[in-house]
Order: C-alpha cells, then structure tokens, then sequence
DNA sequence: GCGTCATGTTAACAGTGCACACATAAATAG
DNA sequence: CTATTTATGTGTGCACTGTTAACATGACGC
C-alpha cells in the first residue's frame, strides 16, 4: 500500500486511490464476493459510508477494478505483440493471455463477469473494447481460410484453457511448465471433423 | 413445480424436493448470487429457519443443485456418446457441451465454480468425477499422437466457447446458427505454431 | 396412549449495501 | 483576508442477508 493516510486527519488526502489499492488486494484475496465496501472502508480507515463520495456502488468500484485490469491486460499483450516475431505472434499472446489469467485468478473472473456487464456503463466497454481490440489486431496473422472461425477457436482454446487452469480442472503433473502446456496445446494440429 | 404442499399444514411433505425445484429455478433466474435462503423459504411459503433442517448451509443447498447438474450433464453427454458414429462422436460431444452450457447457464457456472471446489464435499466431486470420465472415454477415439494433448484442447475449445457465449463476448451474425459456429470452430484444422 | 424424533416456527445476532442528514475542511469569490 | 460555496468524511437508520438457538408440532414405533 503506497498511499500514507496521515492518521487522524477528517479528509483523508487521497481515498478514492486508497480504496482502490485496498479493493484489489482484496479482491485478489478474497474474490468479488468476498469484497465488502464496509469491511473494506475499514481497512483503510474510514467511515462506511465514505466510499460512496467515491463509487456510487459496490458494482461501480468493481467496475473501476475492472477497468484498471483491463489496461493491465492490454499493455501485456501490447508489448507481447512487439516483442514477438509475426510468426510467433500467436503463441507469444496465447501465452501472455493465459499468464494473465493464472496471475490476476479473480481480477482475470471480474473482468468477464456478466454480473458487470449487466448494466454496461460506457467506461468499462470502452476498456473491454481497446483491450480485444489488441487481440483483433493478431486476426491479421491468421493463417488463411475462414478468419474469424480461426481467431474464434484460437481465443476459444486459449480462453477455455485459461479459465479451467483457474478452476483448477486441469491435472498438471508433478513440475510440469505451464508455458510448455499451453504451447503443445496451442501448436496441435488435430482437427475433429465430422466426417 | 410439481410438489403441492398442501397449504396450511405444519408439516410440508417434501420440503426438501420443493427447496431444491424452487432453488432451481432462482438459479436459473438470478444467478447464484441472486439466490437468497430466505427468499427461497419464502417462496416455498416456509419459515427462514426451516431450509436449515435440510441443508446446512447455502454452500450445501448449491452443491446440490450442483450435483443434480452433473447428473444431467452426465445424461446428455452419455447419449450423445451412444447416438453417434465413432467419427463423429467428438463433435456431436462438443455440440452437446456447449449446448448444455448454454441452456443452463447459472448452472453451468455454478458446476464451474470455485466457490463449489473450496470446500469439496465428497459428493460433489463424485458427480463430478462420474460426469468427466465421460468425457475421459473419449479420448480413445483421438486421433494419433499426444492424446493427453490433443484432449486438453479440445475441451478448452469446447469449454472456452461454452464460456464465451455464456458471456455475451461473441458477438452472433443475425440469424446465425450456433450449432453450425460450434461444429466449424470444431472442425477448424488451424495450428498455431511457434516456429 | 406415550414418548421420541424429525421437522417445522420464532426470535435474535452479526453482517451487508445503501441513503439520509450532518460535520468538517479545502477551494474559491469578493 | 474573510465569507461562502463545494468536496469529502461521519453517524445513524433501513431493509436485507446467512446462521444459530430455543421452542412447537405432529408423525411414527412401542
């Protein structure tokens, strides 16, 4: 926690940036659910009511947490996109999708609730918007053949991978590298047709 | 509903039955979180207190319905299993998934959730266990090559698009049949390799 | 009929999100 | 520099939740 709240003083200088390092931690401790605005406004130190001059409800800080989690995920697959060859463009991203998850578990579930998406305000569409849009951009790296069905079913496999890692339905043997599972998963070529 | 308790008794008759159709259906309607003990009790026109005789917590009544999920689940795969040619027992599988997934979605979640996995009760994870391995038996009819593998992505393809949908992120073309999307995204032989 | 026990009820506790009126202090106008 | 407006934090109260404990009812075996 960077923020020092000069204990004792009415206004606490800067909450809203308390509340919100607070909240993350929380949220990352805890899951949504577990994130109460009370316990939550106790924690930094201050009334239970001082959070809303702040958020006008628990569902809009959330909000805010996912908005920040979204720029985090798009500056990590920003940079995975230039930091790789176009080749490898794919894989690298596919990769850095899946560590983002795996790294941020409840962040990672907060930004693909439906509970947020429920009442879409503008801001979080926004940052949900210019977030797939750095995953639009690899549609471009495709192989040929049906696009979108292929930027479907990669997002599909390395989504589906990333959320049932997090649930943890996903035996991983004894020292087994998550990145070279997530490689072998992405690279295999087996289709299932049916015929 | 189909239990009929006979207003005006003390005794319900099957109270369990109705809590768990009721519970069911506010599932469905509201999601997990949505779904309240005591509104529950209400609608079945019983006191707050009276669920608790059948169930211990929240937690338990939702691994119940859990279960009863992985029941159904089990059902539908293990006709899909039996109904269709060993070719194409793996998309017609991969079709019933996403199907089941999307017309059960807060069930589907819940089955999903980690808050279910937490404390894994012992009945949980045999309705579980029972529901994967048949999934499991399908691995045989893989093509060549690293099965364990070629398994783990088929089902992230399968479950990644299960959720995907459910979340509203894929955007349909109008009159889209999602049947069709799910058997292509299937049948795509697109590989993503890192060289 | 009598007692036992499962299954209901009532009342209470601790916790939550949220809204209101009020207090304080910082910013701003004159 | 003072006066007033505005932003921000406090206190209190409401309606709701999950959960527990003590008590009531009535179904079932003797």
């Amino acid at each position: 926690m960077s923020t020092s709240p000069i204990s004792g003083r009415y206004h606490h200088g800067d909450l809203r940036r308390a509340l919100l390092d607070a909240a993350m931690e929380m949220l990352e401790a805890e899951g949504a659910a577990g994130l109460g605005l009370r316990e939550l406004a106790r924690v930094v130190g201050v009334s239970a009511a001082a959070p809303y001059r702040h958020f006008d409800s628990k569902i809009a800080l959330l909000e805010a947490l996912a908005i920040t989690g979204y720029q985090r995920f798009s500056r990590m697959m920003g940079e995975a996109e230039r930091d790789s060859a176009p080749e490898q463009r794919i894989a690298t991203m596919g990769q850095t999708y899946v560590r983002f998850a795996l790294a941020n578990p409840n962040l990672f579930r907060l930004m693909f609730s439906p509970d947020l998406k429920r009442d879409n305000r503008p801001g979080l569409r926004m940052a949900a918007d210019a977030a797939f849009d750095t995953l639009r951009a690899v549609t471009a790296a495709l192989p040929e053949g049906d696009k979108r069905i292929a930027a479907l079913k990669a997002w599909a496999q390395v989504h589906g991978l990333a959320v049932l890692l997090l649930d943890g339905q996903i035996a991983l043997r004894p020292n087994e590298d998550i990145g070279a599972l997530i490689a072998a998963v992405l690279a295999d070529k087996t289709g299932f047709d049916a015929a």
